[in-house]
DNA sequence: TCCGAGATTGGCT
DNA sequence: GCCAATCTCGGAT
């Protein structure tokens, strides 16, 4: 069942948290991929230097200022780039990055999408190296920014989240957020993920 | 096989 | 010039 809008619009840090095992569902021309969420990261509204709207909504940025839901993408290191859900009500600025996917569905797809050749006989490697990054699932998803910039996970008819059982405590670990070194926010606790799950990022 | 350094790349500020 | 990243290649294990 797809999460709504209350899900989305709560505060960042506990939809970071419990976004951890739900699924997200894309539908392309007849074909569906699903992955389970396994990493994520906030991005808070107050004193944190590493968000990209820590100093205001930008044109990049204006999705954040939307409702819960919304689907924030941007280009990052020029090649590559990113996924967020965006949470809070409308107005207020806070979003997660997810960082890590492991595939349920369509599996042969992403692989297509990530090597540009059939999946036939892949090594376990090639399967994690799929999906275990925040720019990897989104090349091995095909989305683009273009196509799914401000989308609307709650009422989207190609993309949305699924709900599954809220996973126990002690399954989800909370640690500080990757490559922000150069922000004063570094050491916050913002990074949640799913232990010992072969597809995040970085342990 | 694993890990670190270096190259890659272009929009944003 | 900087950056919510990734790939490749070399040398070490």
């Amino acid at each position: 069942m797809r999460l709504d809008r209350d899900f989305f619009t709560r505060n960042t840090i506990i939809v970071a948290r419990e976004l951890l095992g739900k699924i997200l569902v894309l539908k392309r021309d007849e074909k569906i991929y699903k992955g389970k969420i396994v990493e994520t990261e906030a991005y808070i509204k107050t004193k944190d230097d590493a968000a990209h709207f820590h100093k205001g909504i930008t044109d990049r940025t204006r999705v954040v200022a939307e409702e819960g839901g919304h689907i924030y993408i941007y280009n990052i290191y020029g090649m590559y780039q990113c996924f967020n859900i965006i949470a809070e009500k409308k107005g207020v600025h806070g979003g997660a990055l997810i960082r890590g996917i492991e595939p349920i569905e369509g599996i042969e797809y992403m692989y297509e999408n990530r090597y540009k050749k059939p999946l036939n006989q892949p090594k376990k490697r090639e399967i994690i190296n799929l999906t275990n990054g925040p720019a990897k699932f989104v090349m091995a998803y095909g989305i683009n920014k273009d196509e799914f910039y401000g989308a609307d996970l709650v009422t989207d008819d190609r993309i949305w989240v699924e709900d599954s059982p809220k996973l126990p405590r002690e399954k989800i670990i909370k640690t500080t957020r990757i490559n922000i070194d150069y922000a004063k926010s570094k050491d916050y606790l913002l990074r949640f993920y799913i232990k010992d799950n072969p597809f995040v990022s970085k342990k």
